[in-house]
DNA sequence: ATATATTTTTAAGTTAACTTAAATTTTATT
DNA sequence: AATAAAATTTAAGTTAACTTAAAAATATAT
C-alpha cells in the first residue's frame, strides 16, 4: 500500500479517536493537505479495497481490514517515537516529526526488532498506547483530560495528546511530561482554565492545553 | 528529491564506483528493474536539474551537485546499515534490505544524531566508507581484492561489496566478516580461484566471491 | 421554513514515473 | 567494411495522486 493510501486511513483512524466521528472527506482532506476531491476519490478507491465504508455524503468508516492497517502504521509510528527518544537527545515535536515519515517504510521484520530491543513498550513517550504486533491495543485508558480533574487532587501525567510544536516546548519547559506528578490547585470552571502545581511551580492552563493533557489520579 | 530520483542517482553513482564507468540509461535500467525508455527519460530530466551531464547515447556523468545528492543519500543508508547491526541481531543482508527503504526518509538532522550515537563512524558493516555530513569521503581505500593477493600472506577483511543474501549468509557462516584475519594459502591463477585459512579451516573461494572481497595486507 | 452558506461530489485536467512498440544509433561480428 | 545484434531514443499511452471549477446535496441561520 503507498503512503498516501496509509496516510490516508490513518488520519480516518485518529480523527475516529479524537474528533468524535466527524469522520468525512473534507475533514481528512484538511488534514492531509489535499483537496476535498482528491479526498473523496481517495475514499471510494479504498472502498473498492475493502478498508472503509463510503457513501456519498455519509461519514468514512474503516472496515476491520481498515483499520488493521491504521493499527499497523501507527504501531511503527510509536515504536519509532520510542525509539528515537530513548536512543537520541530528541524532543517530542523532534520525534513525531521523524517518526512520519519512517512508518511507511518499515518493515513488520524491523518493528519486531524494535518492539523487542525497548522491551515490548505498551506505551509511548507521548503516553499514546502501541499496538502490538497483531494490530491490538491491549491497555485500557483510564486516564481524563485535565478539564476533567477536579480541585486539590494529585495526579500522575499519562498522555499529551498533541503533535504541535509549541504546545511541546510548553510542556518541556515546565516539566510537563509522561510520568510527571502534578496538584490540580484550582478549577476555573466558567472560563475553562486550570490550575496545577508541578515542581513547585503554579501554572494556569486554559482549556487548547487542558483539552490534551491527559492524567490519571493518584489515590 | 523523490525517491525515484534519489535512488537513480545513487545507481549512477556505485555503478561509476563498481563497474568502470559503463553507466548509460540501459545499465542503471536494469539496476532499478525500470525500462531503458523509463531510463532515458529520467537521465534527460536530472540533467535539467543540473545533476548529471546527459549527451545522446553517451555515459552518464554526476555533476558535483549530483554527486554530493548521491553521497547524501549513501550517507545514510550506511548509517542505517551500522545502527541496525549494532542494535539489533540483525544480518548483512537484513540491514541493506532495511536501509534501502530508510535512506530516503531520513533527515540530516536525523542522520546526524544517529552518527553521533555511533561515534561518527567512518565504515559501516560491510566495510565500506560512511561520508560525512558534507558527503565527503574522507577515508583513503587502501585494501585490493581477495583475488589479487599473493600466497602466503596475512590479510585483514575490510569490505565485502554485495548486496547478495547468499553471499553473506556464505560469510557469515564461515566467518568472512569486516575486521577478521585470513591466510591465503593458495592461489589457482589459471582458475581464478584463491584458498585461504581462516579460522583453522580452509575454504576455496572462485572469482565471484575473491572479486568483492576486499582486504588488507598484515605486514 | 426558506434562503444562504458550506460541504461533497463530479468532471476535466496535470504531473511524475512508469510502460510497450517502433525508429534510430551504436557496438560487435565475420 | 558491411551487416547483424544490441542498446538507446522517441512516441504514445497508462496509472496514482493530485489539482481547479462547477454542479449537487447537505447543513446553518435567521
Amino acid at each position: 500500500m503507498s503512503v498516501a493510501i496509509e496516510n490516508f486511513i490513518k488520519a480516518i483512524y485518529n480523527n475516529d479517536i479524537h474528533n468524535h466521528h466527524n469522520t468525512k472527506p473534507g475533514n481528512i482532506a484538511k488534514k492531509l493537505g489535499i483537496s476535498n476531491a482528491a479526498a473523496t476519490d481517495m475514499a471510494k478507491k479504498l472502498a473498492s479495497k475493502n478498508l472503509l465504508q463510503y457513501e456519498k455524503y455519509q461519514a468514512l468508516q474503516l472496515t476491520e481490514e481498515g483499520t488493521k492497517m491504521a493499527l499497523n502504521v501507527v504501531r511503527k509510528h510509536r515504536l519509532w517515537e520510542s525509539l528515537l527518544f530513548k536512543m537520541f537527545d530528541m524532543s517530542l515535536h523532534e520525534i513525531h516529526r521523524e517518526a512520519e515519515f519512517l512508518e511507511h517504510e518499515t518493515s513488520d521484520f524491523l518493528a519486531n526488532k524494535i518492539s523487542d530491543y525497548l522491551g515490548n513498550p505498551k506505551f509511548d513517550p507521548h503516553g499514546d498506547p502501541i499496538p502490538n504486533a497483531q494490530g491490538e491495543i491491549t491497555t485500557e485508558d483510564t486516564s481524563i483530560s485535565l478539564s476533567n480533574t477536579e480541585e486539590g487532587k494529585s495526579y500522575i501525567i499519562s498522555r499529551l495528546m498533541s503533535d504541535d510544536k509549541e504546545f511541546f516546548d510548553f510542556c518541556a519547559q515546565n516539566g510537563l511530561k509522561f510520568g510527571n506528578s502534578i496538584v490540580v490547585t484550582k478549577q476555573f470552571h466558567k472560563n475553562r482554565m486550570t490550575q496545577i502545581t508541578i515542581n513547585n511551580n503554579t501554572i494556569l492552563l486554559n482549556e487548547d492545553f487542558t483539552n490534551i493533557i491527559y492524567v490519571n489520579e493518584i489515590q
